[in-house]
DNA sequence: CCTTGTGAAATAGTTCACAGCA
DNA sequence: TGCTGTGAACTATTTCACAAGG
Protein backbone atom coordinates (compact mmCIF):
# COMPACT_ATOMS: atom_id res chain seq x y z
CA UNK A 1 0.00 0.00 0.00
CA UNK A 2 2.47 2.52 1.50
CA UNK A 3 4.24 3.88 -2.04
CA UNK A 4 6.88 6.07 0.20
CA UNK A 5 9.20 3.70 1.78
CA UNK A 6 12.80 4.83 2.01
CA UNK A 7 15.01 2.93 -0.11
CA UNK A 8 17.36 2.15 2.79
CA UNK A 9 14.76 0.31 4.09
CA UNK A 10 14.16 -1.79 1.42
CA UNK A 11 17.94 -2.81 0.95
CA UNK A 12 17.38 -4.43 4.53
CA UNK A 13 14.33 -6.22 4.22
CA UNK A 14 16.67 -9.21 1.90
CA UNK A 15 18.79 -9.21 4.74
CA UNK A 16 15.88 -10.50 7.34
CA UNK A 17 14.57 -12.22 5.09
CA UNK A 18 17.32 -14.74 4.87
CA UNK A 19 17.54 -14.37 8.32
CA UNK A 20 14.22 -15.97 8.51
CA UNK A 21 14.90 -18.45 6.37
CA UNK A 22 17.89 -19.65 7.97
CA UNK A 23 15.53 -19.65 11.43
CA UNK A 24 12.94 -21.64 9.82
CA UNK A 25 15.31 -24.26 8.60
CA UNK A 26 16.69 -24.34 12.20
CA UNK A 27 12.79 -25.42 13.08
CA UNK A 28 12.65 -21.81 15.28
CA UNK A 29 9.31 -20.69 15.34
CA UNK A 30 9.02 -17.61 17.00
CA UNK A 31 12.04 -14.70 17.14
CA UNK A 32 11.86 -11.23 18.29
CA UNK A 33 13.11 -8.36 16.95
CA UNK A 34 15.36 -8.00 19.64
CA UNK A 35 16.99 -11.34 18.60
CA UNK A 36 16.61 -10.35 14.78
CA UNK A 37 18.98 -7.11 15.92
CA UNK A 38 21.16 -9.44 17.65
CA UNK A 39 21.87 -11.56 14.29
CA UNK A 40 22.24 -8.99 12.04
CA UNK A 41 24.12 -6.09 14.25
CA UNK A 42 20.67 -3.73 13.59
CA UNK A 43 18.90 -2.30 16.40
CA UNK A 44 15.80 -4.01 17.37
CA UNK A 45 13.47 -0.50 16.91
CA UNK A 46 14.66 -0.26 13.07
CA UNK A 47 13.46 -4.01 12.39
CA UNK A 48 10.33 -3.45 13.83
CA UNK A 49 10.22 -0.14 12.41
CA UNK A 50 11.30 -1.33 8.78
CA UNK A 51 8.44 -4.13 9.22
CA UNK A 52 5.86 -1.54 10.39
CA UNK A 53 5.87 0.31 6.88
CA UNK A 54 4.41 -2.97 5.41
CA UNK A 55 1.98 -4.26 7.90
CA UNK A 56 1.73 -5.42 11.70
CA UNK A 57 3.00 -9.43 11.71
CA UNK A 58 3.82 -9.45 14.80
CA UNK A 59 2.40 -10.75 18.50
CA UNK A 60 2.85 -8.47 21.74
CA UNK A 61 4.45 -10.10 24.41
CA UNK A 62 5.96 -12.87 21.70
CA UNK A 63 7.94 -11.75 18.74
CA UNK A 64 7.46 -12.74 14.82
CA UNK A 65 6.12 -16.06 13.91
CA UNK A 66 9.25 -17.09 11.80
CA UNK A 67 6.74 -19.07 9.05
CA UNK A 68 4.16 -15.90 8.67
CA UNK A 69 6.95 -13.11 8.59
CA UNK A 70 9.49 -15.26 6.10
CA UNK A 71 5.97 -15.57 3.71
CA UNK A 72 5.38 -11.99 4.01
CA UNK A 73 8.73 -10.87 3.22
CA UNK A 74 8.44 -13.29 0.34
CA UNK A 75 5.78 -11.69 -0.82
CA UNK A 76 6.76 -7.74 -0.46
CA UNK A 77 10.61 -8.60 -2.16
CA UNK A 78 8.90 -10.71 -5.02
CA UNK A 79 10.40 -14.08 -4.81
CA UNK A 80 7.30 -15.47 -4.90
CA UNK A 81 8.01 -15.93 -8.42
CA UNK A 82 10.79 -16.57 -10.56
CA UNK A 83 12.79 -14.27 -12.59
CA UNK A 84 14.60 -14.55 -16.00
CA UNK A 85 18.44 -13.31 -15.87
CA UNK A 86 21.06 -13.28 -18.63
CA UNK A 87 24.34 -12.60 -17.99
CA UNK A 88 26.81 -10.94 -20.39
CA UNK A 89 30.21 -11.63 -20.04
CA UNK A 90 31.54 -14.99 -19.96
CA UNK A 91 35.72 -14.30 -18.59
CA UNK A 92 36.68 -15.69 -14.84
CA UNK A 93 33.87 -13.68 -13.31
CA UNK A 94 31.27 -14.24 -15.33
CA UNK A 95 31.89 -18.23 -15.56
CA UNK A 96 31.98 -17.59 -11.43
CA UNK A 97 28.64 -16.07 -11.63
CA UNK A 98 27.22 -18.42 -14.04
CA UNK A 99 28.11 -21.25 -12.22
CA UNK A 100 27.24 -19.89 -9.01
CA UNK A 101 24.58 -22.49 -6.93
CA UNK A 102 23.10 -19.23 -5.24
CA UNK A 103 21.00 -18.14 -7.59
CA UNK A 104 18.57 -20.76 -8.43
CA UNK A 105 17.09 -22.00 -5.28
CA UNK A 106 16.52 -17.66 -4.57
CA UNK A 107 14.73 -17.99 -7.78
CA UNK A 108 16.68 -16.39 -10.25
CA UNK A 109 16.97 -18.21 -13.40
CA UNK A 110 20.15 -17.54 -15.53
CA UNK A 111 18.30 -18.37 -19.09
CA UNK A 112 21.34 -16.84 -21.09
CA UNK A 113 25.28 -15.94 -21.44
CA UNK A 114 26.58 -14.15 -24.11
CA UNK A 115 29.87 -13.04 -24.45
CA UNK A 116 31.78 -10.70 -27.26
CA UNK A 117 34.59 -13.13 -28.13
CA UNK A 118 33.72 -15.79 -30.69
CA UNK A 119 36.21 -18.03 -29.68
CA UNK A 120 33.86 -18.41 -26.26
CA UNK A 121 30.73 -19.37 -28.33
CA UNK A 122 29.86 -22.84 -27.77
CA UNK A 123 29.07 -24.88 -24.51
CA UNK A 124 30.00 -23.61 -21.16
CA UNK A 125 28.11 -23.60 -18.32
CA UNK A 126 26.19 -26.96 -17.45
CA UNK A 127 22.88 -26.05 -19.50
CA UNK A 128 23.28 -23.28 -21.29
CA UNK A 129 25.97 -22.26 -24.51
CA UNK A 130 27.34 -18.91 -25.17
CA UNK A 131 26.01 -16.91 -27.43
CA UNK A 132 27.14 -13.91 -29.37
CA UNK A 133 26.49 -10.70 -27.26
CA UNK A 134 25.53 -9.43 -31.03
CA UNK A 135 22.51 -11.64 -30.68
CA UNK A 136 21.60 -9.75 -27.29
CA UNK A 137 19.16 -6.76 -28.55
CA UNK A 138 17.12 -9.75 -30.63
CA UNK A 139 17.27 -11.93 -27.72
CA UNK A 140 15.83 -9.61 -25.73
CA UNK A 141 12.48 -8.58 -27.77
CA UNK A 142 11.79 -12.42 -28.22
CA UNK A 143 12.56 -13.69 -24.57
CA UNK A 144 11.77 -10.61 -22.35
CA UNK A 145 14.05 -11.31 -19.42
CA UNK A 146 13.64 -9.40 -16.06
CA UNK A 147 17.17 -8.56 -15.02
CA UNK A 148 20.68 -8.18 -16.95
CA UNK A 149 24.09 -9.44 -14.93
CA UNK A 150 26.67 -7.59 -16.57
CA UNK A 151 30.01 -8.87 -16.08
CA UNK A 152 32.19 -7.41 -19.21
CA UNK A 153 35.08 -4.69 -19.17
CA UNK A 154 34.71 -1.49 -18.27
CA UNK A 155 35.10 -0.47 -21.56
CA UNK A 156 32.31 -2.51 -22.87
CA UNK A 157 29.61 -2.44 -20.07
CA UNK A 158 28.12 1.16 -21.05
CA UNK A 159 26.95 -0.34 -24.23
CA UNK A 160 25.76 -2.97 -23.39
CA UNK A 161 23.80 -1.74 -20.64
CA UNK A 162 22.11 0.38 -23.17
CA UNK A 163 21.29 -2.61 -25.34
CA UNK A 164 19.87 -3.85 -21.79
CA UNK A 165 17.96 -1.08 -21.62
CA UNK A 166 16.50 -0.58 -24.66
CA UNK A 167 15.53 -4.39 -24.42
CA UNK A 168 13.45 -3.28 -21.63
CA UNK A 169 14.84 -4.81 -18.79
CA UNK A 170 14.75 -2.79 -15.21
CA UNK A 171 17.44 -4.27 -13.17
CA UNK A 172 21.30 -4.99 -13.83
CA UNK A 173 23.56 -5.92 -11.35
CA UNK A 174 26.74 -4.65 -12.53
CA UNK A 175 30.02 -5.88 -12.19
CA UNK A 176 32.02 -3.38 -14.10
CA UNK A 177 33.71 -0.57 -12.36
CA UNK A 178 31.93 2.16 -14.00
CA UNK A 179 29.19 4.74 -13.09
CA UNK A 180 26.46 3.33 -15.33
CA UNK A 181 23.85 5.66 -16.77
CA UNK A 182 20.99 4.73 -16.69
CA UNK A 183 16.78 5.85 -16.75
CA UNK A 184 15.31 6.54 -13.63
CA UNK A 185 13.13 3.84 -14.07
CA UNK A 186 16.14 1.46 -14.52
CA UNK A 187 17.21 -0.22 -10.79
CA UNK A 188 20.93 -0.81 -10.78
CA UNK A 189 23.22 -2.41 -8.23
CA UNK A 190 26.84 -1.90 -8.51
CA UNK A 191 29.64 -4.61 -7.25
CA UNK A 192 32.86 -3.42 -7.09
CA UNK A 193 35.39 -4.96 -5.00
CA UNK A 194 38.05 -2.32 -5.74
CA UNK A 195 35.49 0.31 -4.50
CA UNK A 196 35.11 -1.64 -1.64
CA UNK A 197 38.36 -1.65 -0.84
CA UNK A 198 39.11 1.62 -1.22
CA UNK A 199 36.41 2.60 1.23
CA UNK A 200 38.26 0.65 3.70
CA UNK A 201 41.99 1.79 3.21
CA UNK A 202 40.67 5.51 4.49
CA UNK A 203 40.14 3.53 8.13
CA UNK A 204 43.00 1.26 7.99
CA UNK A 205 45.58 4.68 7.26
CA UNK A 206 43.37 6.43 10.49
CA UNK A 207 44.12 3.45 12.88
CA UNK A 208 47.42 2.81 11.59
CA UNK A 209 48.93 4.00 14.98
CA UNK A 210 47.39 1.81 17.04
CA UNK A 211 48.61 -1.11 14.73
CA UNK A 212 51.97 -0.33 14.63
CA UNK A 213 51.78 -0.26 18.53
CA UNK A 214 50.99 -4.29 18.63
CA UNK A 215 54.56 -5.19 16.23
CA UNK B 1 42.25 16.74 10.49
CA UNK B 2 38.16 16.60 10.78
CA UNK B 3 37.92 13.11 12.37
CA UNK B 4 34.03 13.13 12.22
CA UNK B 5 33.44 12.74 8.38
CA UNK B 6 29.95 11.04 7.73
CA UNK B 7 31.00 7.77 6.58
CA UNK B 8 28.84 8.03 3.46
CA UNK B 9 31.60 10.60 2.51
CA UNK B 10 33.80 8.13 2.80
CA UNK B 11 32.46 5.80 0.58
CA UNK B 12 31.85 8.20 -2.64
CA UNK B 13 35.53 9.18 -2.35
CA UNK B 14 36.71 6.07 -4.50
CA UNK B 15 34.32 6.99 -7.07
CA UNK B 16 35.37 10.60 -7.74
CA UNK B 17 39.35 9.06 -7.15
CA UNK B 18 38.39 6.70 -9.76
CA UNK B 19 36.26 9.08 -12.23
CA UNK B 20 39.47 11.73 -12.18
CA UNK B 21 42.13 9.15 -12.82
CA UNK B 22 40.28 8.37 -16.00
CA UNK B 23 40.20 12.22 -16.54
CA UNK B 24 43.80 12.58 -16.08
CA UNK B 25 44.44 9.39 -18.48
CA UNK B 26 42.39 11.14 -20.89
CA UNK B 27 44.30 14.45 -20.73
CA UNK B 28 41.70 16.41 -19.11
CA UNK B 29 43.27 19.41 -17.08
CA UNK B 30 40.23 21.00 -15.42
CA UNK B 31 37.11 19.94 -13.94
CA UNK B 32 33.79 21.13 -12.14
CA UNK B 33 31.62 20.04 -9.89
CA UNK B 34 28.85 19.70 -12.36
CA UNK B 35 30.97 17.65 -14.52
CA UNK B 36 32.15 15.30 -12.39
CA UNK B 37 28.16 15.00 -10.91
CA UNK B 38 27.29 14.48 -14.65
CA UNK B 39 29.36 11.66 -14.96
CA UNK B 40 28.81 10.13 -11.24
CA UNK B 41 24.94 11.16 -11.19
CA UNK B 42 25.28 13.54 -8.38
CA UNK B 43 24.68 16.90 -7.30
CA UNK B 44 27.70 19.29 -7.76
CA UNK B 45 26.28 20.48 -4.56
CA UNK B 46 27.74 17.07 -2.94
CA UNK B 47 30.64 16.65 -4.83
CA UNK B 48 31.60 20.33 -3.27
CA UNK B 49 30.32 19.27 0.27
CA UNK B 50 32.12 16.30 0.20
CA UNK B 51 35.32 17.22 -0.77
CA UNK B 52 35.26 20.40 1.47
CA UNK B 53 35.54 18.13 4.67
CA UNK B 54 39.27 17.94 3.02
CA UNK B 55 40.45 20.70 2.29
CA UNK B 56 39.83 23.87 -0.66
CA UNK B 57 40.98 22.29 -3.71
CA UNK B 58 39.21 23.85 -6.05
CA UNK B 59 39.17 27.38 -7.96
CA UNK B 60 36.39 29.45 -8.01
CA UNK B 61 35.65 30.39 -12.06
CA UNK B 62 37.36 27.40 -12.71
CA UNK B 63 37.00 23.94 -11.40
CA UNK B 64 39.35 21.46 -9.65
CA UNK B 65 42.72 20.67 -11.14
CA UNK B 66 42.67 17.33 -11.95
CA UNK B 67 45.94 16.03 -11.26
CA UNK B 68 46.02 18.09 -7.79
CA UNK B 69 42.68 16.75 -6.84
CA UNK B 70 43.52 13.22 -7.57
CA UNK B 71 46.55 13.48 -5.38
CA UNK B 72 45.07 15.05 -2.47
CA UNK B 73 42.12 11.91 -2.53
CA UNK B 74 45.03 9.70 -3.26
CA UNK B 75 46.34 10.89 0.13
CA UNK B 76 43.28 10.83 2.12
CA UNK B 77 42.07 7.46 0.87
CA UNK B 78 45.32 5.66 2.03
CA UNK B 79 46.29 5.18 -1.79
CA UNK B 80 49.35 6.65 -1.60
CA UNK B 81 50.67 3.23 -1.06
CA UNK B 82 50.30 -0.82 -1.51
CA UNK B 83 48.43 -3.10 0.85
CA UNK B 84 49.14 -6.72 1.82
CA UNK B 85 45.70 -8.72 1.23
CA UNK B 86 45.31 -12.22 1.55
CA UNK B 87 42.04 -14.50 0.04
CA UNK B 88 40.35 -17.22 1.67
CA UNK B 89 38.60 -20.08 -0.58
CA UNK B 90 39.77 -20.64 -4.13
CA UNK B 91 36.49 -22.22 -5.78
CA UNK B 92 35.40 -20.73 -8.45
CA UNK B 93 34.87 -17.19 -7.09
CA UNK B 94 38.13 -16.99 -5.62
CA UNK B 95 39.90 -18.10 -8.54
CA UNK B 96 38.23 -15.21 -10.17
CA UNK B 97 39.24 -12.74 -7.70
CA UNK B 98 42.92 -14.12 -7.42
CA UNK B 99 43.01 -13.64 -10.95
CA UNK B 100 41.55 -10.26 -11.25
CA UNK B 101 43.86 -7.52 -12.92
CA UNK B 102 41.88 -5.11 -10.84
CA UNK B 103 43.25 -4.88 -7.74
CA UNK B 104 47.52 -4.38 -8.76
CA UNK B 105 47.09 -0.90 -10.31
CA UNK B 106 44.99 0.13 -7.81
CA UNK B 107 47.84 -0.84 -4.85
CA UNK B 108 46.05 -4.15 -3.57
CA UNK B 109 49.01 -7.09 -3.48
CA UNK B 110 47.17 -10.37 -2.76
CA UNK B 111 50.28 -12.11 -0.76
CA UNK B 112 48.73 -15.17 0.22
CA UNK B 113 45.60 -17.56 -0.55
CA UNK B 114 44.10 -20.33 1.37
CA UNK B 115 41.97 -22.94 0.95
CA UNK B 116 39.97 -25.98 3.23
CA UNK B 117 39.95 -28.36 0.29
CA UNK B 118 43.12 -30.44 0.59
CA UNK B 119 43.14 -31.05 -3.17
CA UNK B 120 43.48 -27.75 -3.47
CA UNK B 121 46.60 -27.26 -2.64
CA UNK B 122 48.91 -26.85 -5.07
CA UNK B 123 50.13 -23.81 -7.45
CA UNK B 124 46.95 -21.93 -8.78
CA UNK B 125 46.94 -18.70 -9.69
CA UNK B 126 50.25 -17.86 -11.41
CA UNK B 127 52.86 -16.51 -8.74
CA UNK B 128 50.86 -18.24 -5.68
CA UNK B 129 50.12 -21.39 -4.07
CA UNK B 130 47.30 -22.17 -2.73
CA UNK B 131 47.83 -23.18 1.62
CA UNK B 132 45.87 -24.74 3.66
CA UNK B 133 43.89 -22.76 5.71
CA UNK B 134 45.28 -24.22 8.98
CA UNK B 135 48.31 -22.33 8.07
CA UNK B 136 45.71 -18.92 8.09
CA UNK B 137 46.51 -18.10 11.86
CA UNK B 138 50.29 -18.95 11.76
CA UNK B 139 50.83 -16.95 8.68
CA UNK B 140 48.73 -13.66 9.96
CA UNK B 141 51.52 -13.46 12.73
CA UNK B 142 54.38 -13.81 9.95
CA UNK B 143 53.32 -11.77 7.70
CA UNK B 144 50.76 -8.82 9.04
CA UNK B 145 48.58 -8.21 6.06
CA UNK B 146 46.20 -5.43 6.08
CA UNK B 147 43.18 -6.84 4.52
CA UNK B 148 41.35 -10.27 4.41
CA UNK B 149 39.09 -11.42 1.24
CA UNK B 150 36.67 -13.82 2.46
CA UNK B 151 35.35 -16.62 -0.63
CA UNK B 152 34.44 -19.58 1.52
CA UNK B 153 30.55 -21.34 1.81
CA UNK B 154 28.60 -19.64 4.06
CA UNK B 155 29.14 -22.18 6.82
CA UNK B 156 32.46 -21.69 6.98
CA UNK B 157 33.09 -18.12 6.79
CA UNK B 158 32.81 -17.02 10.34
CA UNK B 159 35.44 -18.78 11.61
CA UNK B 160 38.07 -17.94 8.96
CA UNK B 161 36.56 -14.07 9.63
CA UNK B 162 37.61 -14.67 13.26
CA UNK B 163 40.57 -16.07 12.60
CA UNK B 164 41.74 -12.71 10.39
CA UNK B 165 40.27 -10.71 13.32
CA UNK B 166 42.52 -12.41 16.16
CA UNK B 167 45.44 -12.36 13.98
CA UNK B 168 44.72 -8.53 13.64
CA UNK B 169 43.17 -7.88 10.17
CA UNK B 170 41.16 -4.64 10.36
CA UNK B 171 39.35 -4.68 7.40
CA UNK B 172 37.20 -7.56 5.61
CA UNK B 173 35.67 -7.78 2.45
CA UNK B 174 33.05 -10.35 2.92
CA UNK B 175 32.14 -12.53 -0.53
CA UNK B 176 29.80 -14.83 1.81
CA UNK B 177 26.59 -14.80 2.34
CA UNK B 178 26.09 -14.28 6.06
CA UNK B 179 26.03 -11.02 8.29
CA UNK B 180 29.84 -10.95 9.25
CA UNK B 181 30.44 -10.61 13.27
CA UNK B 182 33.41 -8.19 14.18
CA UNK B 183 34.43 -5.80 16.71
CA UNK B 184 33.41 -2.19 15.82
CA UNK B 185 36.98 -1.25 15.08
CA UNK B 186 37.14 -3.63 12.15
CA UNK B 187 35.93 -3.09 8.94
CA UNK B 188 34.03 -4.76 6.65
CA UNK B 189 31.96 -4.53 3.45
CA UNK B 190 30.03 -7.20 2.17
CA UNK B 191 29.40 -8.33 -1.68
CA UNK B 192 26.34 -10.19 -1.74
CA UNK B 193 24.61 -10.57 -5.59
CA UNK B 194 21.97 -12.03 -4.34
CA UNK B 195 20.91 -9.27 -1.92
CA UNK B 196 21.13 -6.89 -4.60
CA UNK B 197 18.80 -8.68 -6.79
CA UNK B 198 15.97 -9.03 -4.00
CA UNK B 199 16.81 -5.60 -3.28
CA UNK B 200 15.33 -4.67 -7.19
CA UNK B 201 12.80 -7.50 -7.37
CA UNK B 202 10.62 -5.34 -4.58
CA UNK B 203 10.97 -2.32 -7.35
CA UNK B 204 10.21 -5.18 -10.29
CA UNK B 205 7.03 -6.05 -8.67
CA UNK B 206 5.51 -2.64 -8.23
CA UNK B 207 6.32 -1.39 -11.86
CA UNK B 208 5.17 -4.86 -13.59
CA UNK B 209 2.02 -3.37 -14.72
CA UNK B 210 4.09 -1.12 -17.40
CA UNK B 211 6.40 -3.64 -18.24
CA UNK B 212 3.48 -6.23 -19.38
CA UNK B 213 1.12 -3.45 -21.19
CA UNK B 214 4.32 -3.43 -23.40
CA UNK B 215 3.84 -6.94 -24.56
C1' DC C 1 30.77 35.96 -16.59
C1' DC C 2 31.76 31.17 -14.05
C1' DT C 3 32.45 28.13 -10.18
C1' DT C 4 33.94 27.22 -5.43
C1' DG C 5 33.08 26.73 -0.40
C1' DT C 6 29.78 26.93 3.10
C1' DG C 7 26.37 28.27 6.63
C1' DA C 8 21.51 27.63 6.89
C1' DA C 9 17.34 25.20 5.55
C1' DA C 10 15.27 21.19 4.18
C1' DT C 11 14.85 16.27 3.94
C1' DA C 12 15.79 11.64 5.22
C1' DG C 13 16.63 8.18 8.45
C1' DT C 14 17.22 6.38 13.20
C1' DT C 15 16.27 5.85 17.92
C1' DC C 16 13.46 6.72 21.92
C1' DA C 17 10.00 5.71 24.92
C1' DC C 18 5.70 4.25 26.00
C1' DA C 19 0.69 2.81 25.24
C1' DG C 20 -1.41 -1.37 24.45
C1' DC C 21 -2.00 -6.12 24.21
C1' DA C 22 -0.98 -11.28 24.86
C1' DT D 1 5.80 -9.85 32.38
C1' DG D 2 7.62 -9.19 27.56
C1' DC D 3 7.31 -7.52 23.25
C1' DT D 4 5.15 -5.00 19.28
C1' DG D 5 3.90 -0.77 16.77
C1' DT D 6 4.42 3.98 16.50
C1' DG D 7 4.31 9.05 17.10
C1' DA D 8 7.73 12.24 18.61
C1' DA D 9 12.50 13.52 19.26
C1' DC D 10 16.69 13.30 17.56
C1' DT D 11 20.53 12.74 14.35
C1' DA D 12 22.42 12.44 9.80
C1' DT D 13 22.64 13.77 5.17
C1' DT D 14 21.46 16.47 1.25
C1' DT D 15 20.33 20.53 -1.04
C1' DC D 16 19.92 25.46 -1.32
C1' DA D 17 21.52 29.81 -2.20
C1' DC D 18 24.78 33.18 -2.04
C1' DA D 19 29.19 35.73 -0.77
C1' DA D 20 33.65 35.77 -2.56
C1' DG D 21 37.27 35.13 -5.88
C1' DG D 22 39.36 34.46 -10.39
Amino acid sequence: MPLDIPNVVIDRLPLYYRLLCDLHADGTAVVSSQELGQALGITPAQIRKDLSYFGRFGKQGRGYAVRRLTEELRQILGLDRRWRVVLIGVGRLGTAIASYRGFDPQGFDIVAIYDANPETAGVKVSPLTVRAVEALAGDLEAQRPDIGIVAVPADAAQDVIDTLVRGGVHAILNYAPIAAHVPTEVQVRQIDPVLALQGMTYHLRRHGADERSRA
